[in-house]
DNA sequence: TACGTTTCCGAAAACCTTTAAGTCCAACGG
DNA sequence: CCGTTGGACTTAAAGGTTTTCGGAAACGTA
């Protein structure tokens, strides 16, 4: 550990300059001969100078820091958000203070203040669910995004991934390998991303005059409740030849309770989870055929909307990003 | 949008004192009058007066700030420590600076600038496998501790899990069971982690005088591994009443496989896994008993040991982490 | 030589806060 | 009435950087 920094002070002294002529000489800028910018920079190479950000921060009002303030750092969609929007942040040269309130209105209350208290340049807010949430940007002296999950206020900058369109997607599809009798097993009907799903899948059907095969399954989203789904419709329930699954979780414990039951994935029975989540998808045997909702662009994106928003001007309301549809073999023709 | 922020000097004027006053009143020091103070504090309210702490931070040379710095975001390891790290910080009303270098060491050296730049208190370094990493801390102005992986520097302080203990955790587990003929099947061999875990494992067998039943089996960290190898090993491998797995998706893999070809888990083969993988751990038929290396605690560890290390003494060298045992139903008295 | 222009550099203010040191005044003891 | 004490407040400096503006030297022109 060194004792002490130096400052562009140092920098210049041992130069034999005055500050004003090495601040010029390190930020590139005119008015200083190539010979006396050449000593400057060679002594700050000697004395290891490293800008003060603060002092520059303090001076220019901007801090080049960006705060991201999560609700649930635990849950699984937050992380490739985080991952996209420090992706962007970093190319950009900015940093990223990273809060998380766990869930807790206090707390995150507690966090804003600390990151505004820090002069973060902007916010982006990232939500657990794709509910809507409340607004944290009443009155706020930056510019702030919300990620995943929208905030209630339309007035503010959402970036939400859309599940009508992904589970559109998914059924056209299913449609267009033969399929014509398509079942539904999905989450917890309070959850907004259920119910997208849903909606998707009945347009879609719809739209193509198709029945839906059996009622929606509204369930939970693990892996117990598509066993158990695929075991009430394997044995008692409709006749179908597809399921569209409302997660990968569910998807993977029904095509394992299918396989046991002795049905054929994707022969008798063609399979399409969602979330793309990879440790499950590309593991369950066949392998999921899924809707990737591309968190890590959606955080990007969000990120690359924030700059614009920091320097000029955003435009507010919901922005709903377009999913992909991952082919593996859980999906074929009839 | 707010126009412009308040600062001391605003309040000051509203309060009809002088910035030095305001600035004794609002941080609870002496030798202010309580009317005085009152008169402040409520200027301060009015006027939504938050500290600029680029200006208390360029006084005090102290930023309340500590960077986190990791090689991969993606891994599932990464994510709980830096929530212990994140949950320590935001108690110390520490605010954490988030880089990701995603293993790259160019990208490492430029985040570290910014870092420094930024005149961070401290950093912390988690890695993305146990295997020690290239120091960072040479030179540098202010303390570090590596979480997860460890420095190659011994004069660094360094928190990693203690794989070896977690090993003999779950063989000592099965001894007391009664089972005798113990197999191993775990991933490659290149990884520290691997390594670790076969020799707890061997370790406690030979402190009870067993011998392992076969050779340890290496391969890589999937689900298709644990099922592969569980093929081999109850068609042609040697007699063995339970497997220690080295991660829980190899185990997840591993009774899949032993449940399609008629065996009994856990009455006639325990499986123990590594690593309290909930998702996977918990869903699996019958759920996993597995050594959890409780990462979250380890990133809190390290964290307050880093607060340590700013304002004292660290005790440097590699500190090993012990682990837990989570018993689910994958084992049984036999 | 006198004067205007260009080139390069330095002095000083500004950003916002904390704190050491100094000022003022009332109360109090003698 | 004077000196002392101590409470309540203000002044000013410090922290590191950027930027505006003014100044000096060098050079060209009349």
């Amino acid at each position: 550990m060194a004792v002490r920094r130096a400052t562009i002070s140092d920098v210049a002294s041992l130069a034999g300059v005055s500050i004003a002529t090495a601040s010029k000489a390190l930020n590139g800028r005119q008015d200083v001969r190539a010979s006396t910018r050449q000593r400057v920079l060679a002594a700050a190479e000697e004395l290891a100078f490293q800008p003060n950000a603060l002092a520059r921060g303090l001076l220019s009002g901007q801090t080049r820091t960006v705060g991201l303030l999560t609700s649930d750092l635990e849950g699984r969609f937050g992380i490739p958000v985080l991952m996209g929007a420090e992706d962007a942040f970093g190319a950009g040269e900015m940093a990223v203070l990273l809060c998380d309130a766990r869930g807790d209105a206090i707390r995150e209350q507690h966090h804003l203040r600390a990151l505004l208290s820090r002069r973060v340049d902007g916010l982006i807010v990232v939500g657990e669910s794709t509910d809507p949430r409340p607004s944290v940007s009443k009155d706020l002296p930056v510019p702030v995004v919300y990620a995943y999950g929208p905030s209630d206020d339309p007035a503010d900058v959402s970036f939400v991934p859309d599940d009508v369109g992904g589970a559109t997607l998914a059924v056209q599809h299913l449609l267009a390998l033969g399929r014509r009798r398509i079942a539904h097993v999905t989450g917890p009907a309070d959850y907004r991303a259920a119910r997208d799903r849903a909606e998707g899948l009945g347009a879609a059907l719809a739209s193509a005059g198709l029945p839906q095969a059996g009622e929606t399954l509204w369930g939970t989203w693990s892996q117990r409740w598509g066993r158990h789904a695929a075991e009430m419709l394997l044995t008692a329930g409709p006749e179908f030849d597809a399921v569209f699954c409302g997660s990968d979780q569910i998807a993977a414990g029904f095509v394992e309770a299918a396989r046991e039951l002795g049905r054929r994935v994707p022969d008798d029975l063609a399979v399409v989870g969602y979330d793309n989540w990879e440790v499950l998808a590309a593991e369950t045997r066949p392998p999921l055929t899924t809707v990737d909702p591309d968190l890590e662009r959606l955080g990007r994106t969000a990120a690359q909307h924030l700059f614009a928003a920091i320097d000029g001007k955003a435009t507010p309301g919901v922005h709903k990003m377009a999913c992909r549809l991952v082919i593996r073999d859980s999906t074929a023709r009839m």
